[in-house]
DNA sequence: GCCATTTCATAGTTTGTTCTTATGATTGAA
DNA sequence: TTCAATCATAAGAACAAACTATGAAATGGC
């Protein structure tokens, strides 16, 4: 058995993420030569093509396709030993990278950090903040450990976790909450009152969904790119919002003129861990898991 | 990353298996200096010791054993991709190591060896004829991919496929068949007078359950190693025997004195493949299954 | 159409890693 | 004490992997 040189495996999936010699070996911190000629070995050795060339451009076979999708498994389960012997077997060191949503990052990361601090003190963590879409992404090609996100969603090949609810307030200017119906009917509000994010945080949907909004007309065709964007349109009159309990238990609208009132009943989100099926590291998961728990929204009986 | 040499982690793994560095060498083709040299980059490498080593001796720290354990998946992983490489996609090509037990092999082997040829003519089987219990070894470390054992068997991190079923039948010298009590009855045969294989085989547990004989004072002390022992013992009119239909079809008791009756109704083991769960290889096994499978004995109404 | 640019392949050389042989050092058995 | 077994170490040979420089084919702007 003649075995395959990791790091030329390497190559071959940065290739493929890059689609392009150059850049790829700059990646890799080798020369365009490097790779290339690696790749070339590594196609004698299989004894099939991976790529096909033709006039200095190339696409990868559906072999090559195949092949760097095992190959990142392989790499994935390869770094995880190295990582598993140079932590000695403690379960408790090492690197985590941690991917967290917008729309909960800034309001946990505080906490979290002190967490770590205190009751993980051998461990590093390393945490992005990106879309749900690109950290799962990232999260299956190993970019990323672990993720904390917004349930329910679809993880194909991940484990979920839940760590606990997060409702939804409804948010209104002072001068405008004394006009809301009572009891609150979110349909009798006004014609494209109400803000929300753009489409690619799950806050939108879980929002839509969590509080009935469907196919309703109160929706702003205004889509706001963060919480604190949706903060000031509310500040200004222009209409309502809603923001997470997680965001206003951090002081998102103190010093504004805004006031929270509960959604309905089942209007949350659920925030929970999610990580690869089969990774080695559940026991080191569930014990972030627990740190961060506390942090979110107690669940409070109405 | 600094990846590490996949063969200095297959050198950590025989080293392991040969407890003794001289022979780990020899079995990896290479001088016990570059052995001795590799397992110590190794460790370099990791920053932590696998070998606690005293006076020209070693044994595996904890954490060596569960490197090993680890690098023994990850080598698995790598042929595989190799492998799957190497044969350009095609599921039907490469090497099978396909294990027996001794209670099926020969009755089997010949009829698989022709399907193979005609069904699968770009694959190359490699045969080994060992126990249950070895069999499962091999399988999870890898130097198996495919068993043919008789179930109902526990087989963790094991995916099982039925195959047939293989019915036993109560095999006695003609001068005594007329004695028999009518209708068979086990229990009231003499005492020790039924002789069964050693303890491991799996047929032993498979017949007693089968055939109720769970307590019961009929079984002989005497423990034969091969079915071809049993025969004799029978001819012998030493007394009685149990043999799976799959040996009478291969003509096992022709050229005896012997007469077959068909044991109690559900008296049979059930035969069927066990590979690893997660192999990449289940297309091939089950083809492999459907080629096995009409050279079992046909279900036959009662 | 022409020239600059982009892109991947190839050649020759240098660098670095891996392996071998030879040797040393320690232990236990004869 | 001597011999055999066992693992570690050192120095140099063999091999693999890297770099620099260059080539060749296509694309795009003028």
């Amino acid at each position: 058995m003649k075995w395959p040189n990791l790091k030329h495996l390497h190559y071959l999936v940065t290739l493929h993420q890059e689609q392009n010699f150059h850049k790829a070996a700059q990646r890799c911190s080798v020369s365009q030569s490097t790779l290339s000629t690696a790749i070339q070995n590594l196609e004698d050795h299989f004894g099939s093509q991976l790529l096909e060339r033709e006039h200095k451009t190339f696409v990868f076979t559906s072999l090559g396709l195949d092949v760097v999708e095992k190959c990142k498994v392989l790499l994935q389960d390869a770094s995880e030993l190295v990582e598993f012997a140079q932590n000695a077997g403690h379960w408790d060191s090492g690197t985590v990278k941690l991917g967290v949503i917008p729309t909960i990052a800034p309001f946990l990361f505080e906490g979290m950090i002190g967490g770590f601090k205190s009751f993980l003190p051998k461990l590093t963590v390393e945490l992005q903040e990106d879309t749900t879409d690109n950290l799962l992404l990232q999260l299956t090609d190993g970019e990323l450990d672990l993720l904390i996100l917004a349930l329910p969603i679809d993880t194909p090949g991940c484990k979920q976790m839940v760590l606990g609810h997060d409702p939804f307030h409804l948010i209104a200017h002072k001068d405008l909450a004394g006009s809301l119906p009572d009891p609150l009917d979110i349909r009798l509000l006004p014609k494209r009152s109400i803000f929300l994010l753009q489409q690619e945080h799950c806050m939108t949907g879980h929002a839509v969904s969590a509080c009935g909004l469907q196919h309703q007309d109160q929706v702003s065709n205004l889509a706001a790119s963060s919480l604190y964007t949706l903060v000031q349109l509310a500040n200004s009159k222009l209409g309502y919002t809603f923001l997470p309990e997680l965001a206003l238990n951090q002081q998102i609208i103190t010093n504004t003129e805004l006031v929270a009132l509960p959604a309905e009943q089942g209007a949350w989100r659920e925030i929970g861990l999610v990580w690869r099926a089969g990774t080695t590291r559940m026991q080191l998961f569930r014990r972030i898991g627990e740190i961060v728990a506390p942090l979110l929204p107690l669940p409070t009986l109405r």
